[in-house]
DNA sequence: CTAATTGCTCTAGCGACTAGAGGTTCAAGA
DNA sequence: TCTTGAACCTCTAGTCGCTAGAGCAATTAG
């Protein structure tokens, strides 16, 4: 039996996150001791580095709560996680292409500057002047 | 004079975010007609485009607000907005890179599933398992 | 003059945490 | 057994950049 602390330190999740977890529904809400505190065991824990994974490939709390509810249904078809896959890279590549956008019209205005005073500073009147962006952002 | 619905046509800039800006300090408090509606001018207008470039380019409006203030002085150096962009550049590229990263992992996941059922979906096991991924993230 | 539209302020909500207040329980050493 | 200090508890509020809504006042077109 872990002590949320213990719990924390073995997934890496911080102790309030863990609690938040629990909050939204990700986490069952733990056995507790006689003064109150939670106990968590192995299973608990390997839910806890499910979501900790998922969070870091960018999932949001309620696509992982789905998967999490999919994933005690072991005969179900598994199109609908496949689906939030799908759907999740096809988010962080949208998000890619638009940061890439930024980048390109970032690049020219960081580098372009030879003034030295803010009257003639590149940044300043790149900013006052959209026209002078190469594309949409 | 434009009244503030004028000024948000005109610029693509939502009325309340309008009022937003002017709560955060980027646009200062404009004058008011008798029945205590704010009225804008020219400068105001173009001050307004510049925040939301900026915003687009996805600067803090802390950021913003320097530029701002900066840009009122156009004898001092421009070292400063030099260095914000410089910094809006290389977070962006930073975000990039870890998306990049998410991207490779999510393209295995969301493509490598043969399975028919949740008990043996590719997506759920790779996200139990975080050896099952190339690299960090 | 009336009605529709637009404006005003103020408050609360989003997502995923994070920080702090104020109090309780636990574990280890004396 | 007692004491101390770390860890734990709940609850509230703050982060960022807006956005939505309530309840009212001003403007404008017909
Ligand atoms: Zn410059
Ligand atoms: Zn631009
Ligand atoms: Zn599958
Ligand atoms: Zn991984």
């Amino acid at each position: 039996m872990y002590s949320i602390g213990e719990l924390s330190r073995r997934t890496g999740v911080k102790v309030p996150t863990i609690r938040y977890y629990e909050q939204m529904r990700l986490m069952e809400a733990p056995e507790r001791s006689d003064g109150n505190q939670r106990r968590y065991g192995k299973s608990e824990l390997e839910r806890l580095a499910f979501i900790r994974h998922a969070r870091d490939l960018g999932l949001a709390i309620d696509s992982i709560r789905e998967l999490i509810e999919l994933s005690g249904h072991p005969d179900m078809p598994c199109a609908d996680a496949d689906r939030i896959a799908k759907e999740q890279l096809a988010s962080v590549r949208g998000r890619i292409a638009r940061l890439r956008k930024l980048e390109r019209e970032l690049e020219r205005i960081a580098t372009c500057c030879i003034g030295e005073t803010v009257g003639d500073c590149y940044v300043i009147r790149a900013l006052s002047d959209h026209t002078l962006c190469r594309d949409e952002h």
